[in-house]
DNA sequence: CGGAATATTCTAATTCGTTAGAATACGAAC
DNA sequence: GTTCGTATTCTAACGAATTAGAATATTCCG
């Protein structure tokens, strides 16, 4: 049955989806453009990205006006649970409650997030 | 001032991490035993991360009976935010409250979590 | 002591992620 | 239509992670 290709994505995969992610579906300049705020790249370092995230269905293609315009395929939603998962199984024995005691009693969240939780929490 | 070394785990590495984080300070049998009840894998394989992470100074060793004792240096906690930091600033454009809001919507809470989280975020 | 079991080091093959040059195709503008 | 800028594909180098064989050292026990 197929092995559907839940390839999590690497790094460098994650700084394109970023882009996506924010974008919509864009040409490889106005990418290109965008991975320059961060740092310096060559285009056809992207555009081999592109390609082999193509093949791992990481984004999607379409024919535009010049060549094609990108779009991720896979969600933050899916991204974030991958990388949960994994955060979860290694370093918090399996338990996502470990890992969020662990946000509360660090530094990592602000005090606007600590209230806004609070809010989230609450059940409705 | 000697940059101290925060090299972030790998896969592999974060799979002896736990296992040390368990053991404590352990011999090499015990830890491929260890490893073995997850996959198959040679012992000169775990004795070379071993040797690997001693240089990253992730782990420690200390003389035992027979060859080293060894025994995670890198905690739970500062590899958790490493991970943290990464999964944060890649996919919930550096909020982390937003991380936590998605842990709520999302399944991967258990209702038992789900009411501990609000005894935690509760202000004291 | 001498052999068996275990641990460590040395070396290297393999794979994957990252990077980009060179060649080619395509679309626009003159 | 030829030229120019942009996009894509092909190819490959390189480093890091993963894996483990062979050689060596250590220790334990009869």
């Amino acid at each position: 049955m197929a092995r559907s290709a839940n390839v999590n994505p690497t790094d460098g995969e994650l700084e394109l989806l970023q882009i996506l992610w924010r974008a919509g579906p864009v040409g490889l300049g106005e990418i290109c453009r965008s991975m320059r705020r961060r740092r310096p790249v060559a285009a056809t370092t992207v555009a081999t990205m592109l390609k082999v995230m193509l093949d791992k269905k990481l984004v999607h293609r379409r024919r535009g006006p010049q060549g094609y315009l990108w779009s991720a395929k896979t969600t933050r939603k899916r991204a974030a649970s991958g990388m949960i998962r994994k955060l979860v199984d290694s370093v918090f024995d399996g338990s996502a409650g470990r890992l969020v005691a662990h946000l509360m009693e660090s530094d990592e969240l602000s005090d606007e997030e600590r209230s806004e939780l609070q809010r989230l929490i609450q059940p409705k």
